[in-house]
DNA sequence: ACGGGACGAGTTGTCCGACAAGATACTAGG
DNA sequence: CCTAGTATCTTGTCGGACAACTCGTCCCGT
């Protein structure tokens, strides 16, 4: 069995163990429509009680991956996992890895700026306080296919101004994981369609008045706090965005 | 105590219970950003155990209606529930409702067809199975703001072919729980920035080549059968679509 | 021989009681 | 006044037990 907890303790036993199952089912170890082994076995298996099990499975369940059914078993829900999907997938740059293509940065910058009122109340912040900004030219096997610019409080690069600087070459989601230990818990994105402007045409080789897709989103990190401001301007046919709807089972009589 | 199962033996306790909290965070009773009674407190004025309790309070996490720190408590999450959410509000005539207008019908009709090769395998049914097509206008105030085309499986209404005609006056969702008792249990939705051709144009009412989100989807039910297949052409500035991000808190070693 | 109903093994849902691990508020000490 | 340790509360985990439900099997009657 599995060692205890050697460093990470911090992590919650329920957490471990979903990461185990979902490993297992993206791997194939577990096909889809078949059965688990029953929650006893299984929490014997895994080393944990039967609860934290649960505690596992219920999170699976909410996520798709797997159906519970009251005296019948637990099930690999029937593949057709979503590719690219709007809520799941996190930043341009997996979505065009997961495209199969080859992830680029172009006509990168950034700069320190005070916020402006809009964007002090998107983050939490006093305004005029100092924010990064960062503009770049995403790239897809080198053709330009999303204008981005993101923005975070200055607050979060005041040790180390240098990481602006990775946030030109890499994924922002990346830097901050790595790089500045933030991890985002949750993002509340929105989007239209709107036409390029002359700005955005020229950055992004294209006729102005060509269809686009404008994305703006804010991200959170673990306690809630805004970190990441961004807005996106796609091409309409770079990316097939799609997004799970949880429908609600329920209905007032 | 609230009686125990007189009738609806049918649902889990804990589904009960989720409801019952979900209700009181609505209402406003349980406050955004107080913190819930102790789980042995709750469970006792709910009459379940801790465990179904706990139970509930996963499925309202992974809601985002609540945060449980470990060793501090659990708490309403922090309020800005997002409206016309693109991932919760389920239909054109919720998504109108949310936004303070009137929804209403225009231009619609229904027509039983042979299913296309493409719709036969969104549906999974055989190519060339009757379908029922449904063609609508909705306007917000009487103003058209959206084009939808649905299909759904022509053995749905066999029995009772006059359901049809209420899907021309409502929300089909409505007319799918109440009149078939067919219940969403969730949908993949895409979605892309298109030019509104001549045909949509004028059933619209706007120029040609104007604007517009193209949003296609299938729903299906709680057995994870196909059910509705629905194509929708959506005003530009009509609505603000926004998502939930659920980003991982994790990344590989 | 065949069909139908009762039975039983297996699985998830719920319950109880207890302890461990983390967070906060208070208190004693500097 | 500030700091460090403690007390106490909260959530996380554990173990076992029983109830509710599903499905396959077997037996019995026709």
């Amino acid at each position: 069995m599995p060692s205890q907890n050697t460093d990470e303790r911090a992590r919650p036993r329920s957490v471990q163990v979903r990461e185990e199952l979902t490993q297992r089912i993206d791997s194939g170890m577990l096909a889809a429509g078949s059965r688990l082994p029953s929650e006893p076995a299984l929490a014997t298996e895994l080393g944990v009680s039967r609860a934290t099990l649960r505690e596992a499975l219920r999170a699976l369940e909410s996520e798709g991956l797997v159906r519970r059914l009251w005296g019948a078993g637990t099930f690999v829900a029937d593949g057709r996992r979503v590719t690219n999907s709007l809520d799941a997938n996190f930043g341009v740059t997996d979505a065009i890895r997961a495209a199969g293509m080859q992830a680029g940065i172009e006509q990168a910058g950034h700069s320190m700026e005070p916020a402006t009122v809009a964007e002090a109340a998107r983050l939490e912040l006093q305004p005029g306080s100092d924010v990064l900004v960062v503009e770049r030219v995403r790239t897809a096997d080198g053709k330009p296919v999303v204008l981005s610019r993101d923005i975070l409080p200055g607050r979060l690069i005041a040790r180390q101004p240098a990481v602006a600087d990775e946030m030109l070459k890499r994924s922002i989601y990346e830097v901050l994981e790595r790089d500045l230990g933030v991890v985002i818990h949750h993002g509340v994105a929105s989007f239209r369609p709107v036409r390029a402007d002359v700005t955005v045409a020229r950055r992004l080789r294209i006729p102005r008045g060509e269809l686009l897709l404008a994305i703006w989103q804010v991200d959170y990190s673990e306690d809630g706090v805004p970190v990441l401001s961004s807005y996106e301007y796609h091409l309409a046919d770079a990316f097939e965005f799609t997004v799970l709807r949880r429908g609600p089972g329920r209905r007032s009589p």
